[in-house]
DNA sequence: AAGATATTTGCGAGCAAGCC
DNA sequence: GGCTTGCTCGCAAATATCTT
């Protein structure tokens, strides 16, 4: 690798472009924020910090946001991407610092049979594995919420997608840092697939 | 390889319940 | 009473997968 000339590039390309890469950094592409809410990243960045939305909280900027004209969704898309471009907080960290990761999979098969494979131990060990966790509260077949065996905790929905179908979405919180969370995704990504197989053969 | 379709992802809101 | 934590849900873009 040239460092020299990589950074020579990227010191070039904010010279040209002023863009760098905020829609990178924010999670979405500077043409649709412009397209829905009239402003790319650049200027959005310039807006809110001449707000000041840096030392406020994420509902202040949010609403203010809303205020210009902004739609609700894009509001909240505008304000996280805004935070992130900033280094206010990073994909998956929320609120008071912990972070989460999520992972849903759609299987072939009716919700209930899916909701069965996580609140029965026994068929959920097929696929998990030896995992000491503790049932917090399962809601029929709509959603599970467990505590991992290190303290963080786990929500799980379960959502029926047509006829014979579903989906499952595990969402993984409480996580103290992003390697856990990278970690947990991983897992999650994993078990899920085994999941699928032995309930779809 | 382009286009169409399906799946996946991250996030906050709002209400309920629990705790100081 | 007021604050924190838990529970559920919907949204729309992004990414992956399948067709042709």
């Amino acid at each position: 690798m040239d460092k020299t000339g990589e950074s020579y590039t990227a010191a070039r390309r904010q010279v040209l472009n002023k863009k760098i890469d905020y829609a990178a950094l924010a999670g979405m592409a500077d043409e649709k924020v412009k397209a829905k809410t009239g402003r790319d990243w650049s200027e959005w960045t310039r807006t809110l910090d001449a707000f000041g939305a840096k030392d406020k909280p994420h509902r202040d900027v949010a609403e203010h946001v809303h205020s210009i004209g902004v739609p609700d969704w894009w509001a909240q898309t505008v304000t996280v991407g805004y935070e992130r471009i900033r280094g206010l907080r990073a994909i998956g960290q929320r609120r008071g610092g912990s972070w989460e990761t999520t992972k849903s999979k759609t299987i072939a098969v009716p919700v209930d049979k899916l909701f069965d494979a996580f609140a029965n131990a026994r068929t959920r060990k097929r696929w998990l594995g030896d995992v000491k966790l503790k049932v917090r509260s399962a809601t029929k077949p709509k959603a599970m919420h467990i505590t991992w065996d290190d303290q963080t905790s786990v929500d799980i929905g379960f959502f029926p997608k047509g006829e014979a179908k579903s989906y499952v979405a595990v969402a993984h919180v409480k996580l103290p840092s992003k390697a856990d969370a990278d970690r947990k995704k991983q897992f999650w990504s994993e078990k899920l697939d085994a999941l699928a197989k032995l309930l779809t053969k």
